[in-house]
DNA sequence: GGCTTTATTTTGATTAGTCAAATTCTTATC
DNA sequence: GATAAGAATTTGACTAATCAAAATAAAGCC
């Protein structure tokens, strides 16, 4: 059985490599599990030798099919528990994160495959991010976001990538969630700035890197 | 915040002090926690140290008002998760118990106060051990045992103590789970039998042992 | 192409939790 | 009250995960 550590690892580093081959950097990989980067790389090495990634040495690390299959568990029951989190006890989409990370090393399939039954097997979490199966597939339709969709077009937002409360929080209390209808009133690149128009007529600006994190998908 | 091993070996010890005041040994509580004596023995010198025991060397340990405490909060945790799986996501109380000795540890205050307002403020589990109030009073009330209980009298059965899943699994077959009527017929001490009687007229036989594991009161 | 900056890896230590086996204490028994 | 049996403790060793700091490799730059 994978410790919660190893879990961790996994899990980021399939965050990280985007889609799936990307290498992931000994820096990267350190930086988002909060710990020095020699601690990253002792650990990746002991990952490699159960055959979970795959390192090059100096280069990078990237997930083995077996490495993939533990993360995309992982994945799964981090996104079901937040949708639990919201669906069932009514709790903050901005709050449930930290909490289902904490929950996602402990749930056993058991109890798992009951919460999903009783959520009707959702596609995705609060945020938009898709639920990988049971079997370990995952929807990897590509989005534009906020910093890249064209200008003027009537939008509506499918995902909230960017987990932390504070970014979250401003999301909310612009109406910025999965499923709402905006538009993109102006974007200005050199002051790195993207103005939003919502059905309701209030406009809302933020940064190119704020609206990096929201997905959007034309307005069906 | 203590760790889960921590948690684990207060909620022992408090499981193991019945009620409060006796001394539990090195030996039940690595038992209990499936260590050998010498590692309890370590681990026991260290929650001292914290101020969670009194280590009274070579004769036992005992809960400080602070330990008791944390233990009761894991204990909480534990009933309220157990009847969460049964209550929300119907799963069998004979298989609950060790999914919630894994989700006691990961569970935050927030998430439990949710559950326990969905749950309607359960004053008992699924087994019908009492669940601590998240102030930590706890109903310390006394029962009769199939094994010490006056014969023939109508009885009502309140709680099964004793958490495996062989005995659970014997209960439930044999209709014997909180809430259930039963009277004694006939209690052979010498053999160590007790015979039940159902309301259903069925019979049932089990030994000393087993019939101290169900708790009863008298039919109201 | 040599030098500097930056990222990565290595080395040596530390902490929590554990076991096996040797030692020491308690207690019951004669 | 001495002794044997049983329980508890100590000692030495190990694993997983981590950090600090030294060593090494890669990449960019003039």
């Amino acid at each position: 059985m994978a410790t919660s550590t190893v879990e961790n690892y996994l899990k980021q580093i399939l965050l990280l490599s985007a889609g799936d081959d990307a290498l992931v950097s000994m820096g990267d990989l350190a930086a988002a599990l909060a710990v020095v980067p020699g601690t990253a790389t002792t650990m990746v090495k002991s990952l490699a030798s159960d055959g979970l990634v795959d390192h090059h040495l100096r280069h990078g690390v990237r997930l083995t099919a077996a490495g993939r299959r533990v993360a995309l568990g992982v994945l799964r029951r981090h996104r079901l528990i937040e949708t639990f989190l919201v669906e069932v006890l009514k709790m903050d989409w901005t709050e449930v994160h930290a909490e289902a990370e904490l929950l996602e090393h402990a749930i056993s399939d058991a109890v798992l495959d009951r919460l999903d039954a009783l959520l009707g097997h959702p596609a995705a979490d609060p945020h938009g991010d898709p639920i990988p199966t049971r079997l370990g597939k995952i929807d990897a339709q590509v989005y534009a976001t906020l910093a890249t969709c064209v200008v003027a077009q009537p939008l509506r937002i499918v995902r909230v990538t960017e987990q932390s409360g504070e970014f979250l929080q401003f999301a909310e209390r612009n109406g910025l969630r999965p499923g709402a209808r905006v538009r993109v009133a102006e974007r200005d690149l050199a002051a790195g700035l993207i103005t939003l128009k919502k059905t309701s007529g209030r406009t809302v600006a933020l940064s190119l890197a704020a609206a990096g994190n929201i997905l959007v998908a034309p307005a069906r």
